[in-house]
DNA sequence: CAGTATCCTCCAAGATACTG
DNA sequence: CAGTATCTTGGAGGATACTG
């Protein structure tokens, strides 16, 4: 959607720079719950709250909420609400919550197919940090 | 890197596991400067402490050096050390590290193709948010 | 079921000063 | 140049209790 104002008036859309407004979209992502609440979405179809939460082991009602009202606000997903007793609420990505899906699926399916290699490089280097000293500082 | 201790052990890997590894991956991903410190090196050039500190626009020193020794730690960057005067220091990242630096790539730059229509669901959203009341709650 | 309301803790991140 | 050391603070995130 393209809106008239333009955001290139400070000098450019770069993320390298520091009041860059996509800053603030790797500041949602960066959130601790905001990938796994993209990628149990991923699919486009809707899931309702508790669905979600047990989901995502661990989290509690108040981090989804804030997590899921985020990514409403920036329109990557949409909240239905079903007027039923029990209430029934879903979530659902948009189109645009399914572009970043994609991507953020991608980077978890690397983490789990790389979290060997990741947890031994790990135990290497406090292995070594043990009794090699550091070079330059320290 | 294949180790023979079995992480699979407590349930398998699977990111929305409580206590899976990969979850680790994740929060050091969402650091604050992780996802530009493996964009800035994602092309697998070696790149100078300070060039890297003037590309992050806003980091300080304590952050680039704190998010270069994680990423060192767990194998995503390596560190090379020139004992000249003045000391210059290298990091680049390795394989495995340019395989997330890919994928985080893709990800900002899709926030920079879609920060339009982020901002203007935000405002949208902000907009609404003033007087149209939230069913279900509040 | 799907939230809200409070209270509380802890640490990521910033600011500043110093150094081999 | 490439760091380390120290102090400080906002707010992310957790725990718990309550509700339409």
């Amino acid at each position: 959607m393209d809106t008239g104002f333009d955001l290139r008036k400070y000098g450019g859309v770069d993320v390298f720079l520091r009041d860059c407004p996509t800053r603030t979209v790797l500041e949602l992502i960066a959130g601790k719950w905001t990938m796994l609440v993209l990628v149990a979405l991923e699919d486009g179809r809707p899931v309702r709250f508790n669905a979600l939460r047990r989901r995502l082991d661990g989290i509690t009602q108040k981090m989804l909420t804030r997590t899921l009202r985020a990514l409403e606000r920036d329109g990557l997903l949409t909240r239905a609400v079903y007027p039923t007793v029990p209430p029934r609420v879903e979530y659902r990505l948009t189109a645009l919550g399914m572009g970043v899906g994609r991507l953020i699926a991608g980077i978890t399916a690397w983490s789990e197919e790389h979290i060997d290699a990741i947890v031994a490089a790990r135990a290497r280097f406090d292995e070594r940090a043990a009794d090699e000293p550091r070079p330059v500082g320290d």
